[in-house]
DNA sequence: TCAGTGATTAGG
DNA sequence: CTAATCACTGAG
């Protein structure tokens, strides 16, 4: 096991999304206890031209962090309850991120941050140099299938981009 | 199926 | 300031 470098964050979103199933996300807890959790199901979101993205409506104060060198996160608030996790990817001035939508031994983005204690303070956070949230790879984890399909919840993106196969999930059972 | 929930955003 | 939006979950 070895944490992944800013080398891996600043591909293009569509080649880091897939590439971070069967990797693991690791958790040090304020009381120290470290837990790793195995990356199961990520989304893409692609720039201001992707209509699902945050960033396609511009540069605000909320997606600011996409618009920097990948290896940050993105967390964000969604239905006034859900914390979302997103791994921002690719270079300066290029928004794009990536949604960890799914984790081994939870299913659900609202329900991964809440167990793994993810709140707005790991807006920012560099997964490079971070003590507390960082994403290590595998050796063992060689050989995985992964499967794509349509992303959730994003009805109102039009027809290009809402059908866009970038949702990734594993599949080696 | 559908309500709860509050940060974020655009618009006066 | 106000109102609309929303990358979800859990109850029924």
């Amino acid at each position: 096991m070895k944490r992944l470098q800013k080398n891996f964050f600043t591909r293009d979103v569509l080649e880091v999304a897939p590439d971070l199933l069967g990797k693991y996300l690791v958790r040090r807890f304020d009381d120290e206890s470290v837990q790793e959790f195995l990356i199961t199901e990520v989304e893409a979101y692609r720039g201001q031209e992707d209509l699902a993205c945050h960033a396609s409506k511009g540069r605000t104060p909320r997606t600011d962090i996409m618009y920097h060198e990948g290896g940050h996160v993105y967390v964000y608030l969604i239905y006034g309850m859900y914390w979302m996790l997103n791994i921002v990817t690719a270079t300066k001035d290029v928004p794009q991120a990536v949604l960890i939508r799914g984790i081994e031994g939870f299913d659900g983005p609202g329900k991964l941050t809440k167990s793994l204690q993810i709140d707005k303070s790991f807006y920012g956070e560099n997964l490079v140099s971070s003590e507390r949230l960082w994403i290590e790879s595998s050796e063992k984890l060689s050989e995985i299938k992964i499967k794509s399909s349509p992303r959730i919840g994003i009805d109102y993106a039009g027809e290009e981009y809402k059908n866009k196969p970038w949702r990734y999930l594993l599949c080696n059972k």
